[in-house]
DNA sequence: CACCATGTTAAGGACTTGCTAAGGCTGGCG
DNA sequence: CGCCAGCCTTAGCAAGTCCTTAACATGGTG
């Protein structure tokens, strides 16, 4: 007899007792499976043995700086992780993210926010790979294949037109800033510069037969950012 | 994550109802999930109820004789069946065996030696339906027998080649990434690198007959990973 | 019309991938 | 015990792809 389960597993990596064991009990009895780790190592461990879904991790570890460890965490594994951390200086906000990081949380942060996060970052992990095909008029994009076709015919494109598109096809309708795609998509909210996005933008439209002047799917929203619709 | 909880479930037939709480207690707290039936009409229904993995049948039951319900048995359903028999004569654990039992144990036995048949029955039986084959195109991919053969003609894998592509072929269409195998197919996400797959890759796409120039069976998703597609 | 946002193109450099070959390790076998 | 064959890793270079940047063109808005 198979009993299948479906548990989301969390490593929480946290040197304050207090916190992990607050964090471990209350998600626990939301139906999550946690592991609480006090140490980078002991986190590194609890990763490779558990493969978990989502990593929690204290950036004010005392063994290993934490900009470190997502490092190394990252060199094994693409899992999520969400960076707790007590510094909120802009600059800490951006080495966090772009060393790796999913999302962030500034202490002190409430269990709900915390849960919160991490449904929204599976949400996005989900869709990257379970995600089915998204159709918008002639165009299916399949984000497991990473296969787009306009037509039927597929259409070559490069990983950050791929994933741009994607993110657009995921929000049908709905306008989104350069800054939002900086961010999400390009995974520097601060660093690049917005103009790499228009490029981008560009060469997806060529590819889907069509310019800025006569648009079919990648409208434009002068001043606000850009959405992809049905066309016509 | 997936928890997947392998329960065995067992159902034992036996009227002695000594045996058949000893057997019960001992297995259960074992864990596996144990029915108990004293009457050959009883058992029938839980066969059916519970849908076992193992069945253990005493032979010397009151109401019906033992090879009748093998037969019984074996009209319902595959499951492998224990048999257990007071008389040791040859003839009578050929009969049984003939009649379609798949393993037998000779009374008085121990809680222990019951427990090593059930085992050794459910690896042999799991291994009969793990062996499914693999069809992508003219590749046929056999995880039981270890064999690939591409137009019916063998191909020969080195372990790590295997491992790889049937990585790879049980996900069809969809993008892995490099790390992923590695983590996966290597199983030592640390320490190994990455180019590694890179020449795996190599010389499996040479014995295919293809090269990443022009791939037939093995598509490179640049930035992203690799993934196995049906030709053309 | 002037200004700012956006569109497009081209070019350099950074990064990814393909493939070969060398070396080490392991297990079988004389 | 030593040799050999097969396997895996690593290094390194060549080839190719991708991204950013910069520069200029175009378009929208007050």
């Amino acid at each position: 007899m198979w009993l299948i389960v479906l548990v989301t597993s969390i490593v929480i990596i946290e040197d304050d007792q207090r916190i992990r064991e607050l964090v471990t009990r209350v998600l626990s009895s939301n139906g999550y499976d946690v592991e609480g780790a006090s140490t980078a190592l002991d986190g590194l461990q609890k990763i490779v043995k558990g493969s978990p879904d989502v990593i929690v991790l204290d950036m004010g570890l005392p063994d290993l700086d934490g900009t470190e460890l997502l490092k190394m965490i990252r060199a094994i594994t693409d899992v999520p992780v969400i960076v707790a951390t007590a510094r909120s200086a802009d600059r800490d906000v951006i080495r966090t993210l772009n060393a790796g990081a999913d999302d962030y949380l500034i202490k002190p942060f409430s269990v709900e926010q915390l849960e919160a996060r991490v449904r929204a970052v599976l949400r996005r992990s989900a869709s990257k790979t379970t995600g089915s095909e998204i159709i918008v008029g002639d165009l299916v994009i399949d984000p497991g294949a990473r296969v787009v076709t306009l037509n039927n015919t597929p259409l070559s494109l490069s990983p950050k037109e791929f994933d741009l598109l994607l993110y657009l096809a995921e929000r049908v309708g709905v306008v989104v800033s350069r800054r939002q795609l900086m961010a999400e998509v390009w995974r520097q909210p601060y660093g690049g510069s917005e103009k790499s996005v228009d490029v981008h933008v560009s060469w997806i439209r060529k590819k889907l037969g069509e310019s800025a002047a006569e648009p079919r799917y990648i409208e434009t929203v002068h001043g606000v950012g850009l959405k992809l619709v049905e066309p016509q």
